[in-house]
DNA sequence: TTGACGTATTCCTATATGGGAATGTAATGT
DNA sequence: ACATTACATTCCCATATAGGAATACGTCAA
């Protein structure tokens, strides 16, 4: 079996760098596909394909303006996203301790950071 | 010019469903490869196969037991996704305030929900 | 040493890209 | 109707899987 789509979930979807870059440059406010194009420096028809994935999956909305089409970021979409990284947050919070601890120079971990 | 390598960063590898299941179960403590198999239901080469692009991030860490390799989740190597997922916290939040005013009759922002 | 156990690696294949180039299409102005 | 603008889609190709099957490797017990 292959890799999943792209398209299979927001997961796939995010993984790319530009599709991240895209919604980064979208959470704002809405924009035509020529100002992404400009914004990012990647050529049209890379933006609209990459587009397409991120509609496909929900993670951004569009509308016709004239012969425009408004992109927006979904914020809804990324949130299951956020939700499953939230579960090890505890996790980090025990490492970061630790590591203030150190800094501190209150424990004999120096042989373990 | 194809998909970014799996191992690429942590976006790429936790975008496979299966690895991300090994990860919830490394995290709160260590564990044989034989009992992700057990736990998980996959074929051993599968999960070996997966424990390296896990490893190769640094999403997990491992030690040597005797014939046996304990891998255990490194929830340091997600927070970057965490914090990626968490600039769009507000924006989903200003959705959530605006469905609840609309739901208690607050506002006339009924056409735009 | 030999055998068994626990993992890792290699080989194979169907499938899915992401970018470049070229083309198709919808909407607008004249 | 026609040219132009703004996007979307299609074709092509090099590359990277994920899983299955088979095999290699490292460690321990007898």
């Amino acid at each position: 079996m292959a890799r999943a789509a792209t398209t299979s979930d927001a997961f796939n979807a995010v993984a790319e760098p530009r599709r991240r870059e895209i919604l980064n440059y979208l959470a704002l406010q809405e924009r035509p596909v020529g100002d992404i194009v400009a914004s990012l420096g990647l050529e049209q028809p890379s933006v609209s394909k990459h587009l397409g994935v991120l509609r496909d999956v929900g993670l951004v909305h569009v509308r016709r303006d004239g012969r425009r089409m408004l992109y927006r970021t979904n914020a809804e979409a990324i949130r299951p996203l956020h939700e499953w990284t939230k579960t090890f947050e505890r996790f980090w919070q025990h490492q970061l301790s630790r590591v203030k601890e150190l800094a501190e120079g209150k424990s004999r971990l120096s042989d373990k950071v």
